[in-house]
DNA sequence: CTGAGCTCCTGGGAGC
DNA sequence: TGCTCCCAGGAGCTCA
């Protein structure tokens, strides 16, 4: 499931076809994720696309009679076909473009979200994302924010890191590989992370997230970009999805352990 | 407010 | 080949 290369990723590869596209229609074939599936969206016609937007692991698409925002969840993703292609199993919305090409939304395990904002209601002030935290890749981040939020908590620096309000994007597989690119264990609570640690954890979720954009995200089981490619950092993966085996700086045995309900994949020797 | 744990849902892989 | 069990990239909710 998408993190948030995973999502910008997709969101470059269906802004090929919905840039300057008008969606004709669209479908809506299985009425509830998250959240029911907006029933206006059915209603909708000629929406012509404005602008393209992602804002932590959201998608917006922007036009000039509203906003619809689209969330992955665990298991969703976005396909660009001609539109010829049949509606494959978990298709639960279709977008159906004015240049031959449609955009399928698939998530079996429906997790995701597709709400509709009409122009007097504005997204950024709904629930889901009035609350979020700075953006990991622009200036709106950086080691100093990072510790002024975390340095009185005393939860885990894993869980806090993909705790949204701190940062957003971050996921279950980053945050296992940021800590260890950082050399900081992940079962360290936030109190006990310093400034200069706070600024070596920055650094490093701006690399990584910008790396594995340039792959086209990591594709552990499912994920795919909307032109139906697999993402190719899942190569640059330095523990996770590999406890039991060395560890690529030291050679000892990466650990694994559950950490805030998921799990985690470290180095004793390496990670402090 | 904080932290811990549970929950939504389906499918793929492991193990028998 | 087929069954059962366990696990999965998110994030909101409840409870102490």
């Amino acid at each position: 499931m998408p993190e948030l290369p995973e999502v910008e990723v997709t969101l470059r590869g269906i802004s090929k076809v919905l840039t300057q596209a008008t969606i004709q229609q669209i479908i809506v074939s299985y009425p509830t994720l998250r959240e029911p599936i907006s029933t206006e969206l059915a209603t909708l016609k000629n929406l012509r696309v404005v602008k393209l937007e992602r804002r932590a692991k959201y998608i917006l698409i922007h036009t000039d009679q509203g906003v619809i925002l689209l969330h992955l969840g665990m298991s969703g993703h976005l396909r660009v076909a001609e539109q010829t292609e049949e509606a494959r199993k978990h298709d639960h919305v279709t977008f159906i473009l004015d240049n031959g090409f449609q955009i399928f939304f698939n998530d079996a395990r429906r997790f995701g979200l597709c709400v509709w904002f009409p122009l007097d209601q504005d997204p950024y002030e709904s629930s889901w994302l009035k609350k979020l935290g700075p953006e990991p890749l622009t200036d709106a981040f950086n080691g100093e924010i990072l510790f002024k939020k975390i340095t009185t908590r005393k939860t885990s620096i894993k869980v806090l890191l993909m705790d949204n309000t701190i940062v957003v994007g971050v996921g279950n597989i980053y945050a296992s590989e940021v800590l260890f690119a950082a050399g900081i264990s992940p079962l360290r609570s936030g109190n006990e992370i310093s400034l200069a640690e706070c600024n070596k954890l920055a650094t490093e979720i701006k690399r990584i997230l910008a790396e594995s954009i340039s792959q086209g995200g990591t594709t552990i089981r499912d994920f795919s970009g909307a032109d139906g490619k697999p993402g190719y950092f899942v190569q640059n993966l330095s523990v996770y999805g590999h406890g039991n085996e060395p560890c690529p700086h030291c050679g000892s045995m990466i650990k694994s352990k559950v950490i805030g309900g998921r799990n985690t994949y470290f180095c004793e020797h390496c990670q402090h």
